[in-house]
DNA sequence: CAGTGGTCTAGACCACATA
DNA sequence: ATGTGGTCTAGACCACTGA
C-alpha cells in the first residue's frame, strides 16, 4: 500500500511538485513499501490525497515511466515493475537496465575524483585540456554479483561535485537538466586483464565485453564518456535495427 | 522559416493533436525547412497559429525534445539541435556493412542446403517444424581475410531455392520482395571454440563477438534467423541509442 | 524591460478495461 | 456501468534570458 503524505510536498521548494512526488513514490517502491505487481492508486486518488491536479500527477507518473519503474494499461491502472520483455537497446543507465532485466542493481566504488581529462577524453568530451572533469568508477553488481567494471568521466560543468553521484550518474544529470537523449555505443570482444578478472571474479582470459558510450544532450553537446567491461557469461546487450529510410525523389 | 498549416491538423483524427504537430515539424526539419540552430516560433505563437493550447503544443516539443531534434533553453527558444551523425547500425547485410567501412567482402561457402528447422529454429521463425527453411553458413572475408562465421536459416517461402543466394543473402531477399525492414540482435562476448579458431585464423579462446540477429517483414512475419561470430580483435559494433519514446496508444 | 520557457490548476470529454 | 488512463483547454504565475 502506497502511503503519501500531503504534508511532505511543498509547493514552496525550489524543486516542482511533480518532481517531488515523483521521489515520493521512487523510494516507497525502492523501500518495499509497494510490491512489483501491485497497482499505484488511481491518477484521481492521487490527486485528491496529494492535494495537486491531476495533470501534475500524471507528470510525476511520466517521470517515472521513462525510468522504467512503472507501467501503464490503458482503462486498468498504473503498475510497478512492468513487464520482463526486453525492450530494444534504450538509453539507460545502469541502473535502469539492470531493473529492466528484473535484477537488482548495486555496485562498489573504485574511483570518485575531480580531474583533467586525458587528450583522449578531452577530444571526445569536446573539451580543452584545463577544463575539469568528475571521474567515478564502480563495479557494478547485479543481484549482489559483480558483473561489470565501468568508468565514467563527466565535464565538471555538468555536476557540482562528485558528491552528487550517489547511486545513478544518470538521476544525478537529471537534477541538472543534464540528462543526455542520445548516445552512441561501441561494442567490442575482449579478455579479461589481471586486473578485471580480479574484480569480476572471472578468470584471466575470460570473455568480456567492452562498452564505450558517448552520451550527448539534444544540443549535440557531450556529457558523458564512459566505458565499461561486462562479464561475456553473464550479459548479453539487444539492440533493434531499422533500415535506413531513403529520401524520396533520389533518381540518377 | 516554419510554416505551420492550421488545416492539416485535425482534431477528428485518431492520432493525437500533439503527435500530428510533431510529426509535422519533424517533417519541416527533415525536408530542410528550417536549418540547424534556428529558432522554432515560441510555443505561444504557435498555439496561436494553429489554434491549439499552449499546453498541447509543449507536449509536441517534448516529443521532439526526446527524439533529439530540439533543445530548448529556458528564458531564450527553442532550437533545431544541429544535425545528428547517421546512425551507425543499420539493417545492412554483411557486404553493405564492410561497404560502409571501406572494406571489400568476401565469403566462401560452408554450407548451402535446403531441411527442416530445428525446435529452435521453428520458435524463433515462427514455424512448425514440417515447413522448410534454408541454410546458408559461410566464412566471411573482409580485404580478403576472414572476418566472421555466419549461418542463416531463412524459411523456404521466402527464396526459390539456395541457388537463388550468390553473393549477398539481402539482396535474393530484396528481388523476392522478402527484404527485412526491422531486425533484433543480441551481441554476447565469448571465445573462439577449436572449429571457429581454425576457420578464423585465430588461436583457441581467441575474443569473439556473437551475434544473433532476427530479421522481420513489416507486417512483422520473421525472415531471418543469423547466428555470426565475428573475430573480437577486428571487428567492433557501433549503435545508436535514444531515450525511450513517450509510448502512447497506438493502433498498428 | 518584454518575451521566453517552466510549472500548475480545475475541469472536460474520450477510449479502453473489467466486471 | 463504473472506473481507469489519454487527451485537451484557457488561464495563471514564476524564473530566466537578452536587449
Amino acid at each position: 500500500m502506497l502511503t503519501i503524505v500531503k504534508e511532505q510536498l511543498s509547493s514552496l521548494s525550489a524543486t516542482p511538485l511533480y518532481l517531488q512526488l515523483a521521489d515520493m513514490i521512487r523510494n516507497q517502491i525502492r523501500d518495499g513499501g509497494i510490491r512489483t505487481g501491485e497497482a499505484l492508486p488511481s491518477e484521481r486518488e492521487l490527486s485528491d490525497a496529494v492535494g495537486i491536479s491531476r495533470v501534475t500527477v500524471r507528470r510525476a507518473i511520466e517521470t517515472l515511466l521513462r525510468e522504467g519503474l512503472l507501467s501503464r494499461r490503458h482503462g486498468s491502472g498504473t503498475y510497478i515493475a512492468p513487464r520482463i520483455e526486453q525492450p530494444a537497446a534504450l538509453l539507460a543507465g545502469f541502473s535502469a537496465d539492470m531493473r529492466n532485466r528484473g535484477l537488482m542493481p548495486g555496485s562498489h566504488w573504485l574511483d570518485r575524483s575531480a580531474g583533467l581529462p586525458t587528450p583522449d577524453e578531452a577530444m571526445t568530451l569536446a573539451l580543452s585540456i584545463d577544463q575539469p572533469v568528475l571521474r567515478f568508477a564502480r563495479v557494478r553488481m547485479a543481484d549482489g554479483e559483480p558483473l561489470a567494471i565501468e568508468r565514467a568521466v563527466v565535464p565538471a560543468q555538468f555536476l557540482g561535485s562528485v558528491d552528487d553521484v550517489q547511486d545513478s550518474l544518470y538521476a544525478a544529470l537529471d537534477l541538472r537538466e543534464a540528462r543526455p537523449v542520445r548516445g552512441l555505443q561501441r561494442l567490442q570482444a575482449s579478455l579479461a586483464t589481471a586486473a578485471e578478472a580480479r574484480l569480476l571474479s572471472v578468470p584471466v582470459g575470460a570473455a568480456i565485453l567492452r562498452i564505450e558510450r558517448r552520451g550527448f544532450l539534444a544540443n549535440g553537446m557531450p556529457v558523458e564518456f564512459t566505458r565499461s567491461a561486462y562479464r561475456g557469461d553473464r550479459y548479453d546487450f539487444i539492440t533493434e535495427v531499422r533500415e535506413l529510410r531513403q529520401e524520396p525523389g533520389r533518381q540518377p
